[in-house]
DNA sequence: TAAATACATTTGTATATACAATTGTTGTAG
DNA sequence: CTACAACAATTGTATATACAAATGTATTTA
């Protein structure tokens, strides 16, 4: 806690709750700056990477717009233009879904999957060293923490 | 680990330091949208109130953009924009800097102090909703956790 | 079966963010 | 004291995100 206040330059002090939510954001902005900094090389940003790994776990078979986005981190708001961006850079493609035309069919292309292989280790190396402040031990109480607050 | 499997929707294991980036952007976005969502009945972006706390902080007086800059979570880039929001609804000021004619001296208004004494204790309790899935203890070392990661 | 409703995506518009280039100011080396 | 570099903020441009409205398709119901 002293850290954080710290980190903030107050004196005050910081309700428990405020603390972490805090603490959060702090350590979310870090992350992220680390992972994109890494994606950059690719021209990707992170909600573009997310999707090529959520399409790569579809094993071939296509997935329309509201169950890619059902299984995003963020819950954007326009994934029709997101989906758009990896098409004109050839990662995936879309096609109208022929038993309900409503729905769009979208899978990963061969190009997505070979820039996601190349990726893959570097993405790797980069969350290791972003996790490497704590022991594995740590991290699991850490992850255990992180998922039981939200439910 | 299961849980986040499950809530990723995948089969393969998880490298410890991927699930705990992954756990930390889940938790983040759920975060954010919750503050966001009160936050936006005083029309306020999570940044504005930042930058509005980081002046009261101030206790009156002045600061330059730099300086809200590094004290900010997100380190975004554009903090003279941010600013002229903010200076649009009337909650804070801008002069330039006698000593360093570079320099702009931004100060809370009283209206901005009357918006953040309104806010906060609604923030306060929404803080506390979002982090009452753990208890005291458990919040003390996700704190722990989540700074020493950083570090 | 025609009209109304619900659904899935796309488009329009406003705002937010990222990054580079520019402006105006200050400090400094020759 | 002038030229040059460093500094602080602003502006321009491109992209990203949020939200509402619109489009086209399928389903329900009267």
């Amino acid at each position: 806690m002293k850290e954080l206040r710290h980190l903030l330059k107050t004196k005050g002090d910081l309700p428990l709750s405020r603390a972490t939510v805090i603490s959060i954001m702090y350590c979310h902005s870090w992350i992220k700056d680390g992972l994109l900094s890494t994606l950059k090389t690719y021209d990707l940003s992170i909600e573009q990477f997310n999707v090529l790994r959520i399409l790569r776990g579809q094993q071939g078979t296509a997935i329309n717009l509201q169950d890619i986005q059902d299984r995003m981190i963020n819950k954007m708001s326009n994934t029709t233009r997101l989906v758009d961006k990896l098409i004109q850079k050839g990662y995936v493609e879309r096609n109208i879904c022929k038993n309900n035309r409503r729905k769009v069919e979208i899978f990963i292309t061969s190009p997505g999957m070979k820039l996601l292989e190349n990726i893959d280790p570097v993405i790797d190396l980069k969350e290791q060293q972003l996790t490497s402040g704590l022991n594995s031990k740590e991290l699991e109480i850490l992850n255990t923490l992180l998922l039981k607050l939200k439910n």
